[in-house]
Formats: structure tokens, sequence, C-alpha cells
DNA sequence: GACGGATTCGGAATCCGATTCCGCTTAGAG
DNA sequence: CTCTAAGCGGAATCGGATTCCGAATCCGTC
């Protein structure tokens, strides 16, 4: 049950996935999901049928293009929020990210908060992005700044909460942010 | 200019908008948006053309939906939640409200939690809610329940985020309304 | 109570965009 | 270099919203 699964893609094939995948990902920014499957295949130089080829569906492909802003978010709370000794500021710092990811291109908007949310994240971004959370709220937890019972599962409704909220223009989500976080400090 | 708009419109029309309309409540609530308009059409016994006539628009025919809905929460929030001495449980009460309203039919999320943010709503229906909103967050500052600075905007802002996050299953929305509430008393 | 025009109705036709199909190409193993 | 399966392109198909327009109804008028 190993070899039927695992047949090597041909070279091109993957270099073609990656340019749809890259051309998707700007438009969808640029556009939101107004973008029609035609667009990205004339925009990637591949006709339609190869963009399906590689992406069954629509949805896969804004599934594909969301996982890339997990990834940039990954990065971004990595480099830029994680570093930061106050708790408090890290989370801020990460939420608000997630605000801004929205606020600019208004990307895929749809699904990013709907896998945010959820506890069964796909692939290793995900993976780390839960165990980012967890090392965050353990900080806060030890330094009295959160609750001893916040779970990541939490944050990430939180943090879907900030997608939802700064997606639909629903109101001021930096000030969203800090009431949540208001929320989750120790009482 | 008080003619040209104010055309009475045919009594019969008048009925048939309100079948449409009932219908719609009916099927949406069941089997949220894949419902059809042609669906819609027989079900409610016209054909297609009359229930555009009413509804120039799938979006439309939804926004009327979702403000049949805010009728009913606005109701609830009157009758069950409004008289409830303590400001925190009615405000839970309220909040829990709309996330039982996507739990049951689920229906017409996506558009019931953008409109439910909007500090500008459609309808007298969206002015009595933020009347009531502003009734309760009166109340909180004055018994110390609630932070001074608390505006409506905040509390419809959380009752979005409520609605996206029951209607997407994004996480235990029940625990989320107990943090965004705790965010909200004075500090 | 019948008449006439404006308003509505019904539902076939149209439009639009996602998805499928299949003959043609090309990478790359032997 | 050859052969074959993996990939490609894009026309055709399908599904569902929206439009159109002749037929059917209202309703104020005579």
């Amino acid at each position: 049950m190993s070899k039927p699964t695992t047949r090597k893609p041909r070279t091109d094939a993957e270099r073609n996935r990656g340019r749809v995948l890259e051309v998707a990902c700007e438009l969808f920014a640029e556009r939101g999901d107004e973008v029609q499957m035609a667009e990205v295949a004339k925009a990637a130089g591949v006709g339609v049928g190869t963009v399906y080829r590689h992406f069954p569906t629509r949805q896969a492909l804004i599934e594909a293009v969301t996982e890339q802003r997990f990834a940039e978010i990954l990065a971004y709370a990595r480099t830029a929020c994680l570093p930061n000794p106050d708790t408090r500021q890290a989370l801020t710092c990460f939420l608000t990210r997630i605000g801004e990811v929205h606020d600019e291109g208004r990307g895929v908007s749809s699904a990013i908060e709907a896998a945010l949310g959820s506890t069964e994240p796909r692939g290793e971004v995900g993976t780390d992005l839960l165990a980012l959370g967890e090392t965050l709220l353990d900080r806060g937890r030890a330094d009295g700044t959160l609750r001893a019972d916040v779970k990541v599962a939490d944050l990430y409704m939180i943090a879907g909460a900030v997608a939802a909220i700064s997606r639909d223009a629903i109101g001021d989500w930096r000030r969203f942010i800090d009431i949540a976080l208001d929320g989750l400090r120790p009482r």
C-alpha cells in the first residue's frame, strides 16, 4: 500500500502546479473571491484543464491558497511575535496580523477563519501553528498573564473571530482583539 | 419626489411576497444556503419570475430572510433576556440565542453576522436591536458589571463573532461568549 | 357589472462560470 | 531514439441564477 499512492509527479507538472498556486495567491489577494478559474488559468499561462488537474475544485484551490496564507502568518508569528517577551503583546501581534491579512488583500477570507478555528488543521503548517499557540499560552499561564484554563482552541476561536470580523468589516477588530484578550486574563 | 416612489402594491402581489418570504425562511432554516431560487418558487406556489419580482436577487432574498431572523432574535431578547435582572446573564442569554439560531436551522448564516455587526442596520428591527443593546449596556455600566467605555458596537461585534463561530463550527461558541463578556468587565 | 390599462405572473430562454472530457503533447525510462 | 503513461489545452457540458415578455390579474372608473 505504498506504491500505488506515491508515483512521483513529472517535473514540469510540478512546476505548473507551482505557477498556478502562485498566481492564484496574487489574484485572490487582489480581488478576493470574485476571481474565476479561467482567469487563474490564463494568468498562469496554462489551460483550465491544467488548473483542474492540480486543484480538482475551486474550493480545493482556495484551500491551497489559504494554506499559503497560514504559512505566511506562521512565519510572521515566529519572527515577529514569539520573540516579544511580553506575552500579551505577542498575542496581540499575532492576532493583529490575521486582521491585517484581511485588510490588505482581503483574500480567500471565507475559508481562512473556518480553517483557522479547526483544531484538526490541514498539513504541518496547521500543526506548527497549534504548537506555536501552545507555546505562547504556556508562557502566558506561567507569567500570570492568562487564566490557567485557557486552551489553544480558545486562542484559535478568537483568531477565527478576528478573521471573520475583519473580513466582513463587522467592526473595529483591533478593539476586538483587546476585548478578547482581556477575557483571557485571570479573574 | 413622493409620488413616483410610492405606488401602492397590488394586494395579491403583497400576499405573494409574503408567501415567498415565509417559505424561504423555512427552506433556508432546513437546508442552509444550498436552497435554489427555483425551489423557493415551487414551494411558494409561484413562478421564478415572481420570486425575482419581489426579491431582485438571491442575495436580496437572503437579506430579507435574515431580517426575519433578526426580528425573532429581537423578540426573544425582549421577552427572555431583558427581564433578567442580572445583566451578565441577560447578555449571555442574548448572545446564546444567536448561537442557537445557527445551531438549529443553520440558516442564512453568512449574511447574518455581517448584518449583525454593522452599526447602520437595515430597517427598524436593526434600530430596535441597537436600542436594546444600549439599554443592556447602560444597565451593565450602572451596576458595575461592565467597563464604562463599552459601546454597542462592541456588543454587536461580539454578536457577529458568535454568529461566525457557531456558523462555521469554529469552536465552542458558548465558551467564547463567556470569554468575550469577561473581556468587557471593568479591569 | 363591464372596461381598459397598469401591475403581476409564469416559466421558457439566456447567461455565466465551474467542471468534465478527450484527442494531442511531451517528459523521461529503457 | 522509441514508446507510453502522465499531462496539457480548451471546447463542450452542466447547473443554477437572472432576464424577458406574452398571458393573466387586479382595481379604479364609468
